[in-house]
RNA sequence: GCCUCGGUAGCUCAGUUGGUAGAGCAGCGGACUGAAAAUCCGCGUGUCGGUGGUUCAAGUCCGCCCCGAGGCA
């Protein structure tokens, strides 16, 4: 059966990812999709180091700014406008290319999670963390024992966000969690490369990158969509910077203890990002160690992907 | 120059009457299916400043040396 193909660049955070995207894209003739749960929201530029639209050098990206910041988006909304994306842009003769460091969204859309089609349930939801606050996790967490024992087991019992996902499944569906999982590696023809750069030097990028966007007016940005109602309740401000300057404007951080936290959660994230993608071994890794090797790696990755579409 | 206090993990420090060391933070590893930049799980990583001695045994006691802080001259 013919399969469409779908390049990808993933990586850490402050690894180079959109840049090489970039030079990569006008050399394979390709259309970028967006791969990050943050650059969805608009409004949201300056900490999630959007790339602006001049420096683009006319590459199309998609998914960048389609929700506002105070709706929740989500993996299954994420996955559904990229399945049509990819469609699209092959339609049109192009390539498309996956950019981005958001482990769930790049495996969700690549291995083609099934989610079952849900309506709208926030109620569900909302009477679970009623629930929770009123006769604590450890009840939540047993009513999931009884029901997914399986899931329960692999979550473990402190784990608030997913115990509640499963029974909010469960109280909707009649389903187990554990047994709506299910995944189709095979989709597409995929080229992934993965860019290291080693850790003393990612750690060395994010510091300065940090600083940056303080120097650029992060500060500011979150001022602002503060003023516009946003607080820490919404997804969009539990981005890594966000967070932290919100917690820095509401007096409960210094400026300095805001900077280093800035930067020690997203040293963790890199880390966390790292791990996830090390285990998909469909990724051919690249070391972006050296500035004076950039134009050799960006071929280099070209021919890669190339070669993987031509031999499938 | 003399006196005092200190030197133990990347950092801040704890360490009983001598039995080759442990907390917090940092860090590292892992998980992840509709919030994922979220959420959760796991792991001490060490020339105890150096050197010589006492002892069956020294982070711990003794001598000398080095480094840091303070005090007296």
């Amino acid at each position: 059966m013919y399969k469409l193909k779908l390049a990808a660049i993933v990586g850490p955070t402050a690894a180079g990812k959109s840049e090489l995207a970039i030079e990569l894209a006008v050399k394979m003739n390709a259309e970028i999709i967006s791969c990050d749960s943050m650059q969805v929201y608009r409004g949201l530029d300056i900490g999630t180091a959007k790339t602006a639209i001049e420096q683009r050098e006319g590459v199309v990206h998609h998914l960048i700014d389609v929700v506002d910041p105070d709706k929740t988006y989500s993996v299954a909304e994420y996955q559904k406008a990229g399945k049509e994306l990819i469609a699209a842009i092959s339609a049109r003769g192009r390539l498309p290319l996956l950019v981005g460091g958001t482990g769930l969204y790049y495996q969700a859309l690549v291995d083609d999670y099934d989610f079952i089609p849900l309506p709208n349930q926030q109620q569900v939801r909302h009477n679970l963390e009623e629930t929770c606050s009123q006769h604590g996790l450890e009840f939540l967490y047993s009513k999931l024992q009884a029901v997914d024992p399986e899931y329960a087991a692999r979550i473990g019992p402190n784990d608030r966000k997913r115990t509640i996902r499963a029974l909010e499944i469960w109280e909707i569906t009649g389903q187990a969690f554990s047994k709506t999982q299910i995944r189709r590696r095979d989709t597409y023809c995929l080229a992934v490369a993965g860019l290291f750069v080693p850790r003393e030097i990612l750690y060395e990028n994010i510091e300065k990158r940090v600083d940056k966007m303080l120097a650029q007016g992060l500060v500011e940005e979150v001022a602002g969509l503060k003023a516009r109602g946003l607080c820490s309740s919404h997804s969009s401000m539990q981005a890594l910077g966000y967070k932290q300057v919100l917690a820095y404007l509401e007096g409960r951080f210094s400026y300095d203890e805001m900077q280093a936290e800035i930067k020690k959660e997203t040293r963790r994230y890199a880390k966390r990002q790292y791990t996830w993608f090390k285990k998909d071994d469909r990724i051919r890794w690249f070391n972006l160690q050296l500035e004076e090797e950039h134009v050799q790696l960006v071929d280099k990755i070209c021919y890669y992907m190339a070669s993987v579409f031509n031999s499938r």
